[in-house]
DNA sequence: GCTGCGTGTTTAATCGTTTAAACAAAAGTA
DNA sequence: TACTTTTGTTTAAACGATTAAACACGCAGC
């Protein structure tokens, strides 16, 4: 159906073996062969617009070049663009990735893996979803090199690269109380993945350490398929709490648009009424009316990180290597304290 | 390295040859075999956790189901979300989807088909970069099944799922006009991209068409690869030009986020000040604090013909389907005629 | 009892590479 | 001259599947 020409095509025309362009080709040997019928191979298989049998040649080396990157949505704006780092990344090494997205579903997870096994990637970058431990541990029973991202088990031993979550809300809910405020909530999943429980457990100590009684509406938890309406819901409950909330803390990208397109529509002015931080930047919090402060990952490093962890197991199986970055906090309008915010405009 | 159960271990425990094996399996000359045997097959595949290799399957049978997919750039929520689509559609007929971006350099784009056929997919779907004719037309003479998305190329005949972006630029001129707007901008890209030329062409002639006539600042043309900066020039210079307009389209969701950036910055009110349309949905739309009105493509439509398009050439090569199909324009509140505002609000 | 047919299974070639090992001829060494 | 080494190249077996064709066997028909 497409190329056709082929080793033995090449072969043929120079009058010499297959295996000798296999050698050229790949400057194996490079002592032995001789200049001119090097020169001579070359110049055929460039006449004749040669181009290698990638599945020819993985199914004799048993390398395919490829690594497989499963996220949870390849939509969602934070996934697109740490595909594209890794993706870059790869490119880079050489390497082909290909995607999938497992919408948070352990089935579709494992099923995905498994597509992916069956083209034989040399390794996967995972965001596993929750409930997809055995999926993880087989595939480190089978010795197949994977590198967690963004996520991890802490019940098993592999590598991963994620930021350290529960002091990014920690920093997140300083902030707002150096800013004055106190009564602070969280909208964040009811999940029991380990960076989810960080950002939520995070929140509670860094109130808890300042002496702060975390009321129970403060803490609202939705599904983790982002519903929009019952997002919806939680904003209200928190505004509606006694005492109501002069802050929140969204815990994820998704979480913060559902719930400020709802406070866009309310006469609720941010940051004199409330005060808000997300998870994560996307650009639509720029472009909110006041610009959001956010919690920034590092996700070039996280990605140029996973991928040479990646290859670096590929070369020597076995290593282990682990990463937990720092996040920052980037400072915008949408908490100022209220009485820094005409002469900050 | 990976799974290392084959035909012939099964063959060797069931005690059958492994052509047999590869029958059962496939569900070939079903007629044939004894049912005994073939449940024996099946157990001990079952048994073995068999799962055959796709790389050997695919040499034989020169079919990989898989499928290459080019955009601009993934991390482009645009191109994610059809991304998205695309995956999911080919999913559903059992094929897995590559992806890469090609940051509309025809050279990075060559580079990533090449190495996309080395892969041997079985078809490409492609959204190609300004001078990459010569690309589209050598995968042509190769009776490569290709299917061009979001864009196209008058001169080549190749199956394509594009929207009518001359008619959406009109319709999107004539909202404008009908809300009481004569100034009409618009900022673009400096493209020879057909699609492009549309949407600048569908501008000018809906103003022609009623009279209006187009003041050349009013044009505003920036670079493809979105520079910030260039971009926030051009909105400068629509908004200081004589006379300045009271409505702007933007020509792309970057060129939207970029400009609304700006604009939130300016004591500028939209929509009293300034009308805006953008093409192309993003979340970010609905989150300023006017809500975007845009042109919405039928994106689900556009991937799901998009595949279905390349899998019949697939079976049938040398068939060639088209679509042109219309895009809507969402109207929301940053077109609202301003003596409306007040009780629209 | 021979022919022919249907049934269940195997043989063997093939896809396009890689690569260890064999080989033949030329060059070095003693 | 005879023997080893080096040099340039070929042979042939794999990788793990698919698939046309061959095969062996039992059974019906005449």
């Amino acid at each position: 159906m497409q190329k056709r020409v082929s080793l033995k095509d090449i072969a043929a025309k120079a009058g010499v073996s297959a295996a000798l362009v296999s050698y050229v080709l790949n400057n194996r040997l490079p002592s032995r062969i001789s200049v001119a019928t090097a020169q001579k191979i070359r110049d055929i298989a460039g006449q004749l617009n040669y181009s290698t049998n990638q599945l020819a040649k993985s199914l004799k080396t048993n390398k395919t070049n490829t690594i497989g990157l499963i996220v949870a949505d390849i939509s969602n704006p934070f996934s697109a663009n740490l595909a594209r780092i890794i993706e870059d990344e790869a490119e880079k090494c050489q390497y082909t990735t290909i995607f999938g997205s497992s919408d948070e579903d352990p089935g579709k997870f494992d099923k995905l893996v498994h597509t992916m096994l069956n083209r034989k990637v040399d390794g996967l970058i995972l965001s596993p979803p929750a409930k997809s431990e055995a999926v993880i541990e087989s595939l480190q029973q089978k010795d197949i090199p994977i590198v967690l991202l963004d996520r991890y088990f802490p019940g098993i031993k592999t590598s991963y690269v994620i930021i350290d979550n529960f002091a990014a809300s920690m920093e997140a809910v300083h902030h707002l109380l150096s800013t004055g405020r106190t009564r602070i909530g969280m909208i964040t999943y009811d999940s029991e993945l380990q960076h989810l429980l960080e950002r939520k457990n995070g929140y509670i100590r860094a109130l808890e350490n300042n002496g702060v009684r975390v009321e129970k509406e403060w803490l609202q938890l939705v599904g983790i398929e982002n519903n929009q309406q019952q997002i919806e819901d939680a904003v209200r409950a928190l505004l509606s709490a006694t005492p109501g909330v002069d802050a929140v803390l969204f815990g994820s990208n998704k979480i913060a648009t559902s719930s400020l397109k709802l406070i866009n529509s309310l006469s609720l002015r941010v940051p004199c009424d409330l005060a808000v931080i997300c998870f994560d930047h996307t650009e639509m919090l720029d472009l909110f009316y006041s610009p959001v402060t956010y919690i920034k990952q590092p996700l070039e490093e996280i990605g140029e990180l996973a991928v040479s962890y990646l290859l670096s197991n590929l070369l020597h199986n076995g290593t282990i290597s682990t990463s937990q970055l720092k996040a920052s906090l980037v400072i915008q309008q949408s908490t100022t304290r209220p009485d820094e915010l005409y002469q900050a405009k």
